[in-house]
DNA sequence: TCCCAGGGCATCA
DNA sequence: TGATGCCATGGG
């Protein structure tokens, strides 16, 4: 078996990560066991198998389908550290999450996080629009759907691995075939348009980056149809790091405000506004701990950290 | 049965 | 410019 190291910098929970893949939601482009997470890849033509096994000081990959070329090994650890975002130390934002009393809490419960992102650009693009107004469960099932009928995929002992299905095959689908999977006629709609503008070269991570700043990326993506607000921050945020995201209308950021008594209504983009606008530079990080929060602990168990 | 879900668009006043 | 209705279907 060939392995590959990874050194990461900072505070890095394993476990928090490990958790935030294996929250019970069955997506389908990789597998999590207890230590380790098994995922496909693919750097040109070049398939290839990962267990990806995270310690507290570094990443290990452990190759499972032969040696990979060099450029497939830095294409591999590259994707590894936008997913796990390896480059960033947390203590500013612990410092800011320690001066707030309804969420300090965080910075132990939660400590070593890190944004999980989709470093995709397509992939997390085709995902924000599948699982726009629909519960999770469901948009993972139609993820799984669409992956397992236009993904690569690679079998080891016994089992498909599959890879999200580049742009360039789902533009040759019909609003017909994806309605097939239970896509909504207008999802099918806006997945087609953006499988287009993404072959046709209009987006890419390049041309995002070459925008000056983050309210033009966010317009370059809300130009195209079906890409709102949630969606072109979701996007920034899981695909380019962008630190200062905050996906608005999102039901479970809202709730989670809720449920820190940090709003008092579900539906106040200007209180959600201002309670961010403290958070300035982390704004992505917040939405993604407040994510974190809406899982594990019970309503009391929050109420009773707060009080503390 | 009803409301909600990691929204966005078209329409209308 | 802001409010409202609609899409589309599973989950609770």
């Amino acid at each position: 078996m060939t392995y590959t190291e990874i050194p990461v910098q900072g505070t890095f929970s394993e476990k928090e990560c490990l958790w935030f893949l294996n929250r019970g939601f069955d997506d389908c482009i990789y597998r999590v066991f207890t230590d380790k997470i098994r995922r496909a890849f693919k750097f040109e033509d070049e398939l290839t198998l990962v267990d990806i096994i995270p310690m507290p000081d570094k990443i290990c990959l452990a190759w499972l389908t032969g040696i990979p070329s060099k450029k497939c090994e830095t294409y591999v650890s590259d994707f590894l550290g936008g997913w796990f975002d390896l480059d960033i130390d947390l203590g500013a934002f612990y410092r800011l999450l320690n001066a707030n009393k309804k969420l300090a809490y965080m910075t132990e419960s939660y400590k070593g996080l890190r944004f999980i992102g989709i470093p995709d650009i397509f992939e997390a693009l085709g995902w924000a629009i599948i699982g726009q107004q629909i519960n999770l469960k469901f948009a993972y099932l139609l993820k799984r759907r669409l992956v397992e009928q236009y993904g690569d995929f690679i079998i080891y002992q016994g089992e498909k691995y599959f890879l999200f299905p580049s742009p360039e095959v789902i533009a040759r689908a019909e609003v017909s075939d994806l309605r097939a999977l239970q896509l909504s006629g207008k999802k099918a709609e806006y997945l087609l348009s953006a499988s287009n503008f993404i072959k046709d070269g209009n987006l890419s991570r390049e041309i995002l980056l070459d925008q000056p700043d983050l309210a033009s990326r966010l317009k370059y993506l809300t130009d195209l149809r079906g890409i709102g607000p949630w969606t072109a921050n979701y996007v920034l945020m899981k695909s380019l790091k962008e630190r200062s995201c905050v996906p608005y209308a999102d039901a479970g950021l809202r709730n989670a405000l809720v449920k820190h008594q940090i709003i008092c209504y579900k539906n106040k983009p200007a209180a959600i506004n201002e309670f961010f606008s403290s958070f300035e530079g982390w704004e992505s990080y917040l939405a993604f701990y407040l994510w974190r929060s809406l899982a594990p602990m019970t309503d009391e168990q929050i109420v009773s950290l707060i009080a503390k």
